[in-house]
DNA sequence: TCTAACATTAGACCTAGTCTAAATTTGTGG
DNA sequence: CCACAAATTTAGACTAGGTCTAATGTTAGA
């Protein structure tokens, strides 16, 4: 696993110092979204050392070639997402947790043919609650 | 005018006081999306003793009562439109400015027949530039 | 091996936003 | 109209998230 990570940083011009292994691992591995300061608290608990500065400037490279993306979708709070392929996004009202939507999960239909603009990229953000887990 | 925005708030359960009625005329009237800071920064050429946490509590008030919504769209910029119906949002990659697109523009389908979740509200966030006013 | 480029660090700094305690304003019952 | 309680506003302390800087450590490659 950790040489996966090295090689995928490595393909995209990224060197694979321990750190920034450590941190990738930590944030594209699992399918949650963290915020940067919990990357940073988890990458801390097995390596004291790590900087705040190196957490994001790592976070941000990552972001910047393309292995991650940043998502602002819930007031004030940055969370990073590994799944960098087109996709839609659900936030349940309840505990705050993003959920990942297969983009064929959903149509949307005119956004080629909106006046003005060309659209590069588009989702549909979603608010609501988990309909297994209902809270009372 | 002045007249007009006491009423608002006065039907939603504002008092209008002299301070809150001069944020909601910055924020509710523009079709502009400004930041916090932004409101603050106005409010205050006219009223200079105007503190940054009345400015704070009022809008988050005008949220909480339903007249203004806040919005997260992109990286650490929140904002306030007063367009509170249901509508969808385009980001110029070249300005940051946000649009307003009406929401009979688009057509999203299958959003109620998510599995697992009960969807209460969802809008297209879209990325892209202005056709009229290209950069080079 | 040497060195220039790159990466990391600690901590200062910045910005957005919240909180607090005191002061001011306002609506209302008498 | 007055007094007082409730609501509002204020200045500034405080917090959280994030960036910047200058010094130090690491690495690739001629």
């Amino acid at each position: 696993m950790a040489e996966n990570v090295a090689d995928k940083l490595a393909r995209s011009g990224i060197r694979p110092s321990a750190q920034r292994v450590a941190i990738a691992e930590h944030v594209l591995v699992s399918s949650l979204h963290p915020s940067a300061e919990q990357v940073f608290a988890s990458v801390r608990l097995m390596f004291p050392q790590v900087s705040r500065a190196t957490v994001y400037n790592t976070l941000n490279l990552l972001v910047e070639k393309g292995l991650l993306r940043s998502l602002a979708l819930s007031e004030g709070n940055v969370v990073f997402d590994p799944k960098v392929e087109a996709h839609h996004h659900l936030v349940d009202e309840s505990t705050g947790e993003i959920h990942d939507i297969p983009w064929d999960d959903l149509v949307v239909q005119n956004v080629e043919s909106l006046k003005g603009f060309d659209v590069s990229e588009y989702q549909v953000v979603m608010r609501g609650r988990s309909r297994e887990n209902p809270k009372p």
